[in-house]
DNA sequence: CGATAAAGTCGAATCCGGTCGACTTTATCG
DNA sequence: CGATAAAGTCGACCGGATTCGACTTTATCG
């Protein structure tokens, strides 16, 4: 138990913390909830916190983490990887979408943080990477159908299609569109334009 | 002089505090320039600034405005409105991102502001507008040009490309691209994709 | 004008994220 | 073991954004 006992304790320390963040960020939202009341949640001291992460952003992104941990992926092996490569962005999007804007404030956090971090930390780097990653995959398969160019790389596919789904986002964000089904069509009129082709 | 002489004053406050953050933000930075530096540089007390604007963000988008203003319309006619539309985009979009970048911290938050603002308010949508709009002329040359698909709605091309462009300062922010040359050719790239078209 | 409401001003107080430095616990090793 | 280093814990403190509430100025109207 030479060291090993050390660790042990910190990781349950870790995922206290982490708990009291999915327990009161939930609850109260995320600006509301103060570092005390993680530690006093958590029942640590205040600057302990701070051991575990070196930020509250930090903290907001393992709770990410923990919430949405399986969400993408877990969607991405829902859709129909033989439906036409549009319907399968447009279905993975959508569903991304409502799990991100199920909680408003915790979708706008989260896509600062990542997209337009304060510092280049791997953490955000991390996050994004596992978006693209799971796209890179469906990518690679709509490739083997010959649906799409197969001399377009991977990464800048992905990135691109990602962004015109934060497009999307960010129109719901601003207010140009308020439901559902308007960010559902105006995704679409956007995926539609890469694959077709914007020049005659 | 009912009323005609207090909106006055305010007006002149209202500039003097917007005054101090052109000076200050340029010259320390937004986080290191406090409320309370701006209201002794405007000549106020440190919570009549609250009179005038909600929220120090708000005073960002403020100096933004005024910072901002002339750089994206003035670019836009600098750049050859006859060629190719891709060299235009990339021209335009270079020029936004150097400047926008010239101070790290101005980017990133003038982004987060105004594409994932806090409350829908018309501030953000509005800075966004005039973007999308300015994008919006050089499309319809492009289509008088026949170069691109007149059958697209100009609102969704200028979001898309824009997209791209943020794509590309993402890129930059969490650290995936760090030169200036590396950006151009990843935008150049993704507007590339844009314009042939992904599909096959 | 003079009373009264409305708007504006301000410094003090509050709240909160983050740092500091003293203190406690645990690991290491002679 | 006992000394010492390393790691961990904590509350007090700091700086800065925002709010509060008392006070001052301006507008309104009989």
């Amino acid at each position: 138990m030479t060291n090993g006992k050390r660790q042990q304790k910190k990781e349950i320390t870790r995922r206290a913390i982490v708990s009291a963040a999915v327990d009161l960020f939930s609850r109260n939202g995320y600006e509301k909830t103060s570092i005390e009341d993680l530690a006093k949640a958590a029942g640590i001291g205040k600057s302990t916190v701070y051991t575990y992460f070196k930020a509250k952003e930090e903290i907001f992104l393992a709770f990410c983490d923990e919430e949405f941990e399986y969400s993408f992926t877990a969607l991405r092996d829902r859709v129909d990887a033989e439906a036409p490569l549009i319907e399968q962005l447009h279905a993975l999007f959508m569903s991304q979408y409502e799990f991100v804007t199920s909680n408003r404030e915790f979708g706008r956090i989260l896509i600062r943080e990542t997209l337009f971090p304060e510092t280049v930390t791997s953490l955000a780097k991390e996050s994004n990477q596992r978006y693209l990653d799971a796209l890179g995959e469906i990518l690679t398969h709509a490739k083997a159908r010959g649906e799409i160019r197969p001399e377009l790389d991977n990464f800048f596919l992905s990135a691109h299609f990602f962004m015109l789904y934060l497009g999307a986002l960010s129109g719901f964000y601003t207010g140009y569109v308020t439901t559902t089904e308007d960010v559902g069509s105006g995704l679409r009129t956007l995926l539609n334009q890469a694959l077709q082709g914007i020049a005659l």
